[in-house]
DNA sequence: CCGGTTCGTCCGAAATCTGGACTTACGATA
DNA sequence: TATCGTAAGTCCAGATTTCGGACGAACCGG
């Protein structure tokens, strides 16, 4: 988890990879979309396609312009994408609603739930009960 | 989702969440295990505690010393921490496995599975083609 | 008394982020 | 032809964050 906040985890870094989703995959309209300032964005997306996460593709030449699609390891940021709206929309959203929503082809949301690997069974949260013994050091 | 990475989003607090998930509670814990300076570690659980996600409780006084705790704002954002693992293990885990794994009552490792809101199907990511309809403004 | 533990704070240095101006190269308009 | 708009950045100086390490207070055990 650690190594995924590294790549993901700086500023912008899942507000961009959102608007790749969300087919915004230009520099300008992401700049429009999430307020972030140029220099950082770019910066950003520099390290995003140095990660793997996104491929930089020419679009036009000699005014050289490039768009950003997700690669394969891009794509599967979806979750983590969709389970930190679920989160934000559940205990910060105010009066007006979740803004924007990423949709089954059924057209209802998305959301996702937590199920152990092999018995498939959905599961709640584990929490250790306050006084857990405490080892001072090992 | 912007709003949960302005409270989520910031250096180390999905770390130190993580660290509370695990049972480890405490300031000095936490700072030998996830390595984070003091100093910033200090503030986050700060703001942490502000957000609503962690609530400080005293368990000695005179020495005055306090444990963190989940509140169910908090214990929510297990998905998310769960699914960030399971990004990171997928495409960032060198030859040594993920080292800390959540586990189900069964044993087995937990995961997080996107599915359809309303007809709870598993759902496939959306992927718009790559020339769509670009609309200017909107 | 001495060392160890715990939960911080304080500090100056380093890294990162910010907003805005600027650049280059078109195409469209007047 | 001059000007406007769009696109994708770069450059810069200043603000904000983070960093590592030293320090302090308050206890405990030997």
């Amino acid at each position: 988890m650690a190594r995924s906040l590294e790549v993901v985890g700086e500023k912008w870094a899942l507000l961009a990879v959102r608007e790749v989703f969300l087919g915004n995959r230009r520099f300008d309209e992401m700049v429009r979309r999430i307020g972030a300032p140029r220099d950082t964005l770019a910066a950003r997306l520099r390290t995003l396609v140095d990660a793997g996460i996104f491929e930089r593709r020419q679009y036009s030449d000699h005014p050289a312009r490039f768009e950003y699609f997700l690669t394969d390891a891009g794509k599967d940021l979806y979750p983590v994408i969709v389970t930190l709206r679920q989160w934000g929309d559940r205990h910060l959203s105010e009066q007006d609603g979740p803004p924007a929503v990423f949709t089954h082809t059924c057209g209802q949301p998305l959301m996702t739930r937590l199920v152990c690997e092999s018995c498939g069974q959905p599961a709640s949260v584990p929490f250790r009960p306050p006084s857990a013994t405490h080892q001072p050091a090992s």
